[in-house]
DNA sequence: CAGCCTCGTAAGCCGACGCTAACGTAAGAC
DNA sequence: GTCTTACGTTAGCGTCGGCTTACGAGGCTG
């Protein structure tokens, strides 16, 4: 069920935009909205929706926040992409012998 | 560019649904809107978003009009995904490094 | 202690999204 | 031709999401 929440969180370009700056090195907030045209705030509030999906975990290190990529927040999501596979190569499949059938 | 758009399209719970009834058997619009409670024109604009992020294609016989799900379209995405393991892994694998040096 | 930094949260605004109702179009069935 | 079915599109409405501004809570330094 968490594949949703990291799709829902992955489908905003700036959430997607700071994940992305996460998985080169672990940031503090403050240096996350340096590069970026929005506020200190906004990138607080995106942090809290990755965490929420599993993408991303704070460490606190004295009065900052230090932020970092979680590798296996992805998983769910290619588990579900997976089952994807399958299942329409399976139904293509199916079709394709039933077509044959009727010949 | 398209994994984007794949993210918002499977981000909506109701589009997801129809992208999953989908990958069991082709089907028309009406028979997509007749197990669901929303009207059929929804159905038909979240197919237009499937549509658009190649999740989806539309096969008119006759009067009605047959949907059916495209296994390559989460391809890109899945592409994307893997980008970021080797990322995030390499990125730990350095910072696993770096604490090693300091002691 | 005062001052400055870091950060999270609340209130409010505004634009985008999902939905419905209503319309118009095209393809069979009679 | 007429009726019915299946579909896409539009206008309009309600709601949710992202953003900023403003505030309050901790931590560190002088």
């Amino acid at each position: 069920m968490t594949y949703a929440s990291v799709l829902v969180a992955l489908a905003d370009p700036t959430r997607r935009a700071i994940f992305e700056s996460l998985r080169n090195r672990p940031q503090s907030v403050s240096g996350l909205a340096m590069g970026r045209t929005i506020s200190r705030p906004a990138v607080s509030q995106h942090l809290k929706v990755l965490a929420g999906a599993g993408l991303v975990k704070s460490e606190t290190r004295g009065a900052a926040n230090i932020y970092r990529a979680l590798p296996g927040g992805l998983q769910d999501l290619r588990d579900y992409l997976d089952t994807f596979w399958g299942d329409v190569l399976e139904a293509f499949a199916a079709e394709v012998a039933l077509q044959q059938e009727s010949k």
